[in-house]
DNA sequence: TTTACTAACTTGCAAAATGCAAGTGTGCAA
DNA sequence: TTGCACACTTGCATTTTGCAAGTTAGTAAA
């Protein structure tokens, strides 16, 4: 930890290119394998990958099992720490939105965060929890 | 620009360890010079600073001028597009004081931001207009 | 039970980013 | 015109990242 800092605190554990991404496939895209992150369009190098998964879960944003279904696999997960980022991801697109025209944005996410931000967060949340 | 994906466009703003802290000292700090950015906690390196001042600037998250008072002095301060980002670092904070004690944040900050968000952001907006 | 295949890493090495110390250039004040 | 403050810049060592090519282990068909 470089300070008591709120927001540098949140940087050691994500403050870096790659870490959100994988939270994003978690949150969005519903993936949970290592090939899945692996295929994500950014193109994330598989050392890398594997040194994040790890920080990522040693800080306790995700966790890992065994995938019953095919033993070489790992299974990868949101915790309660890793859920309750979604609200800065959210934070994140809107801004992007707002900058950014062109980009994979639904039409009306902007209009619904600014409605009820709270409602979205929810949303993502339950459909999460379906999976 | 990664891809199209608007956590990924955010990233390659400030996907670091550092430019994020120079838009918190900005936003929560009131500091608006170089060795303001240089003197925080954190112990950015100079030349460091000064790429990411850059590169803020040349993002239109931030802009500069010369200090009237002062002419070797740049003064720094936020564009609308970095004000718009208090609510990413709101979120930011709120999670971090969820999940790490003892940081330097304001006893009730958690309490208000679930009471009301908005209101939280638009008192830092309005103390920052002050200035 | 051998062979081929897949998934999740690991390793080696080159390239890029970062950290640190020591400059440089410009304005200002004595 | 000397000294100083401030905002950078430069050089170099260290660290991190990116890429390609392994390695290990479970699975499934021959």
């Amino acid at each position: 930890m470089r300070s008591d800092c709120p927001i540098s605190y949140a940087l050691d554990f994500f403050g870096d290119k790659w870490s959100l991404l994988v939270i994003r496939d978690l949150v969005f895209e519903g993936k949970s394998f290592f090939k899945e992150f692996q295929q994500s369009k950014e193109g994330i190098a598989t050392n890398i990958l594997s040194s994040r998964l790890k920080k990522l879960e040693a800080s306790g944003i995700i966790e890992s099992r065994v995938y019953p279904q095919l033993k070489t696999k790992k299974e990868y997960k949101l915790t309660a720490k890793g859920l309750d980022l979604i609200p800065v991801l959210v934070e994140m697109i809107a801004w992007s939105a707002k900058y950014q025209e062109g980009l994979a944005v639904k039409d009306n996410f902007l209009s619904k965060v600014a409605n009820d931000r709270e409602a979205v967060v929810a949303a993502i949340r339950s459909k999460l929890a379906d999976q």
